[in-house]
RNA sequence: GGCGGAGUAGCUCAGCGGUAGAGCAGGGGAAUCAUAAUCCCUUGGUCGGGGGUUCGAAUCCCUCCUCCGCUACCA
């Protein structure tokens, strides 16, 4: 991928029928910090996020709930929006599937698969569940009842199908061009054998409920929630009007960050529409794994859902995110418990990260008279510390690239510890009483290596890592990365600082 | 059944042809600037079993065992 200005990334659109737990938030913080990172990084960046809200379970949950579709929809997409926020994150627009702007957008893009001949009225049947809303092949029955035990019985209704069989062999040219457009690897093994095994046209329309996007000339029909949801990518960018600089810029998207269950939807029949279309596929599906709660599988029978809006009130926001990014390679499966998250929050932030910054501030108010002090002449031992922390951002951002935030974190943190050892080696307690000279270049070097620290972790960490370059006195557009590196911007001798203040309070084992 | 992945220290994992590594946990010590935080040292593994290739294998090949993912239309 060669270098390119601007940065597209999005998370998929959440039902609203479900409650936000730790997944969705899992996922929105993923994009926020990649976000984060490029915008920091000069790119020109759009993030986005959003609801679905369209399909027959929330037309049935609205019903229940006596109210009608869309003013039911207007209230549980409330909750998405709050978690964006509660959990720190900075889309740059918020798309919901029953706004004006999306509808058009999905009607436009049906009529370009129908010009293109791709759609078709056929008859969709398959052994129907009345008990579970859902359709079963007829491999999946268990001795002519539904896996779940849910007597079927044969339905057949028309629907409009989309030829996906006859994309077959240009998805597979697709994943063959682009290696990375399906990320972590083995998920692209998955798709790339799904797609190699053969493909069935799709149905992309229902007439057994009304809650959707109608079918352009047959209103009879809904869209396919996918198709509809799928869609929205497009939409924010103002689809139809492929000419805007907004679309022009933006698409295709860099990045479609999503959980490993719906990979399939976005690199098997997501380039296949848009390829359909006339448009470019995305460059990147990202799936990530899911999250087990003290080694348990997460279930709404087992109650043990975790809320996200509860984590942040126990542990901190910035506790969270870096837990979240840290604690497991990304893509991976990992395990949320108490201990691991007290002790990152305990170990890495508060006693590693935090107290660092925590010491070599003190002395310099003690020892500098609370001033940025002069280096003078730097050392072996400064420049060694110095060149680990102006060559974070060249690892940073190869490990940004290939998302892999918890690579980044660790290098980050690697430098913390560096940083540490340093302190301890160069014991400015004992300088500050009998080498002056030596403590300035000392504290100097510390502090410009936190000043490093504290800016690549500003993505991850925006409030904290935001408190700390205010206690080294680092102006707002200072904190871009273009100030980092051995030809970037330096601490200035003389800059007075605030007192400091601890930002990542230990927390208390009985906190949790 | 088919395809793919994984089995390495108590835990999570890296290493992927040249005398076994990291982080955390456990043990001992140093220091006292700091949120009693930090730093140093250290216990610990016949690298799932068996066979083979090689001067040499955790690393390549074969086989067996165990675990996981995918094997289409649920939002």
């Amino acid at each position: 991928m060669a270098a390119r200005d601007a940065f597209y990334v999005t998370s998929p659109i959440y039902y609203v029928n479900d409650s936000p737990h730790i997944g969705h938030a899992y996922t929105t913080l993923a994009c926020d910090v990649m976000a984060r990172f490029m915008r920091l990084d000069g790119r020109r960046v759009r993030f986005l996020t959003g609801t679905d809200e369209h399909g027959q379970k929330v037309e049935k949950a609205a019903k229940e709930a006596g109210k009608e579709p869309q003013a039911f929809t207007d209230e549980v997409s409330q909750r998405f929006r709050r978690m964006v926020e509660v959990m720190g994150t900075s889309p740059d627009d918020f798309i919901r599937t029953t706004e004006a702007r999306h509808k058009r957008a999905v009607a436009a893009l049906w009529q370009k698969l129908v010009d293109a001949g791709d759609i078709y009225l056929g008859t969709y049947a398959g052994w129907y569940s009345v008990r579970d809303e859902a359709f079963y092949a007829e491999s999946e029955l268990v001795d002519g009842k539904a896996p779940t035990g849910a007597p079927v019985e044969w339905v057949e209704e028309p629907s409009y199908f989309f030829r996906l069989s006859a994309w077959q062999d240009r998805l597979l040219a697709y994943y063959e061009r682009e290696p990375q457009a399906i990320l972590p690897l083995s998920r692209r093994n998955e798709i790339v054998s799904f797609v190699k095994g053969g493909l069935q046209d799709l149905s992309v329309s229902r007439t057994s409920f009304r809650w959707g996007i109608p079918v352009p000339g047959d209103e009879k029909h809904v869209i396919y929630v996918w198709l509809d949801a799928l869609t929205n990518y497009l939409s924010a960018l103002g689809y139809p009007d492929t000419e805007s600089e907004l679309f022009t810029t933006f698409w295709p998207a860099d990045l479609h960050m999503v959980g490993k269950d719906i990979v399939r939807f976005h690199s098997v029949y997501w380039p296949a529409f848009l390829m359909s279309a006339g448009l470019a596929p995305p460059r990147r599906v990202f799936a990530h794994g899911w999250w087990t709660n003290e080694g348990q599988k997460i279930s709404k029978s087992l109650g043990n859902v975790i809320d996200p809006f509860e984590l942040v009130a126990r542990y901190g926001l910035d506790q969270v995110r870096y837990f979240l990014l840290r604690e497991v390679p990304f893509g991976q499966d990992g395990d949320f418990s108490r201990a691991a998250m007290l002790r990152r929050a305990n170990h890495d932030l508060a006693n590693d990260y935090g107290n660092l910054v925590q010491r070599v501030l003190t002395l310099v108010q003690r020892g500098c008279a609370g001033r940025i002090p002069d280096p003078g002449n730097l050392a072996p031992e400064d420049d060694e510390l110095l060149a680990a922390a102006h060559g974070l951002l060249a690892t940073v951002r190869a490990a940004m690239a290939e998302v892999a935030p918890h690579k980044a974190l660790e290098a980050i943190f690697e430098v913390v510890g560096r940083a540490n050892r340093y302190v301890d080696a160069q014991a400015p307690w004992v300088l500050a009483k009998r080498d002056p000279v030596r403590l300035r270049a000392v504290l100097w070097t510390a502090c410009e290596t936190i000043r490093h620290v504290a800016t690549t972790t500003l993505p991850f960490m925006p409030t904290a890592s935001a408190k700390i370059l205010d206690q080294l006195a680092v102006s707002e557009p200072a904190r871009r990365f273009s100030s980092l590196g051995p030809d970037g911007a330096r601490l200035v001798p003389g800059t007075p600082l605030p007192k400091p203040e601890g930002v990542f309070p230990r927390l208390a084992e009985a906190a949790a």
